[in-house]
DNA sequence: TATTTTGTTTGACTTAAATCAATGTGCTAG
DNA sequence: CTAGCACATTGATTTAAGTCAAACAAAATA
């Protein structure tokens, strides 16, 4: 276990490689490095991310309902977005991991429309909005990467419709593990192993299934020999396997 | 059928008032109008809506790997975006009317990512996404309103990973039903009436049902007496007990 | 008008996943 | 060390929706 994203463990042994790659993308300022910015416009983006936040796992970083100031960039740690029906059913819409956005889903109502949970210790940037509008109207490459945050997710989302729509319990396991894992490779993490941040039930919830079947798919896999299961600790053994088990893309 | 939405018979009828309703939201002119622009700024606003493209029933106004430059905003008909998985499985991802915005998500890539299709004749205004994004940094309104387009889009399908994740055949199709009538509503056509756009099939693959089970729930409610059903045609005969049968929210 | 074609309804049967239930495992805290 | 708790696994059974198939209706085409 050398590679893996344990983060309370090996937080403290990754101090300068690791975490700069796994933190590339965590703010707009270091994102837009290496557009080109001389030093005094670095500063002015710095303005929209000086604010810095901890989350304790199992605290809200926002919840439904709450007006909407600010998105929040990760920095460390790992959320999971849910939204609620009136009688009281749960839907994990996503997990987001260092470097990634929250909080785009309250733009359009001015409050937001789902709930952000730190499913471990968490830092953010605190991004206000506003701040965040202003710099984007002086600096275009800016705004376009705001736009491209956006539509990513909105693709994201397309590829889940699809997920929940048409796919087999396996087919959508299989394709959660990958996304996973090519997510934290791009981070800097092994790309066969990882440990699971959230429960057999949230996994189950973002997926459309039951916490049962996703236990069972788990065992199936393990059986078949594709992949290395111990409670949260997964090991890829056959990622061809997997990969041809989901036909979806999950190249975003 | 008197305040019905059938575009085709009563194209013509729908001169002044229906239309300009119908047509209130279709293009950024019109939508900046009440934003207390004056003249030289509308004139400048007409530069990113100033070309028009008809889409005849059945075509596409771009495919995914298409090359992303335009947004486009649905003046009149009606359209399906729809992704497709490797073995050839469709999602239909929605459904969009007069006054909606297609093609957000090919910011990201460059290229689109799904595919859009006339469901009906149908105009669209041409918005080239580079003037889109020139004119945002020059009005901060628009800027917003651009945002919000692209938020409300995420917040909406969040909500369809809530139906598409945890609802019953039953919920999903209400929810269906009550969310075209309300879109239809906002633009001047009857609450309790309307007529589709789309087969059993296209309903089928947007809810995550096949088209016997659309075909078997529109039966059950008919049966109920909470529907009429003939053929596309559709009259909402008890509104209560189908918001009753989905405790989902589509404020939106 | 006759004839495909396309879309819809309905029935009989199957199945993947849900549900219900019991047991197991590994933390956490006293 | 062990008691309690949250989480995970596995088995038995049920069920909602899928699949297969046939008949029907409407629209398009000849």
């Amino acid at each position: 276990m050398t590679d893996i994203n344990t983060s309370k463990t090996t937080a403290t042994t990754i101090t300068s490689d690791k975490f700069k790659v796994a933190c590339s993308n965590c703010n707009l300022r270091e994102l837009c490095l290496p557009m080109g910015f001389n030093a005094e416009e670095m500063l002015r983006l710095d303005e929209i991310v000086a604010t810095r936040k901890q989350v304790k796992q199992g605290q809200h970083l926002f919840t439904n309902g709450d007006p909407f100031t600010s998105l929040y960039a990760i920095r460390t740690g790992f959320f999971k977005t849910c939204v609620a029906s009136e009688d009281g059913r749960e839907q994990v819409t996503g997990f987001q991991m260092a470097g990634e956005i929250i909080g785009l889903d309250g733009i359009v109502t001015d409050h937001h429309n789902c709930d952000a949970v730190a499913l471990e210790d968490a830092e953010v940037c605190i991004m206000p909005f506003s701040n965040v509008e202003h710099l984007s109207r002086e600096f275009p490459v800016l705004q376009r990467h705001v736009h491209k945050i956006m539509s990513r997710e909105i693709v994201r989302e397309n590829g889940m419709m699809m997920m929940l729509g048409n796919m087999r319990a396996e087919e959508r396991l299989a394709a959660f593990l990958l996304n996973l894992v090519q997510r934290l490779h791009a981070r800097g993490f092994s790309q066969s192993e990882l440990i699971l941040r959230m429960t057999r039930e949230e996994i189950g919830s973002y997926l459309g299934l039951k916490l049962e079947t996703i236990s069972r798919t788990f065992s199936k896999f393990s059986e078949d020999g594709i992949i290395e299961v111990k409670q949260r600790y997964v090991r890829i053994l056959d990622a061809d396997q997997l990969k041809q088990l989901c036909n979806l893309q999950t190249s975003i």
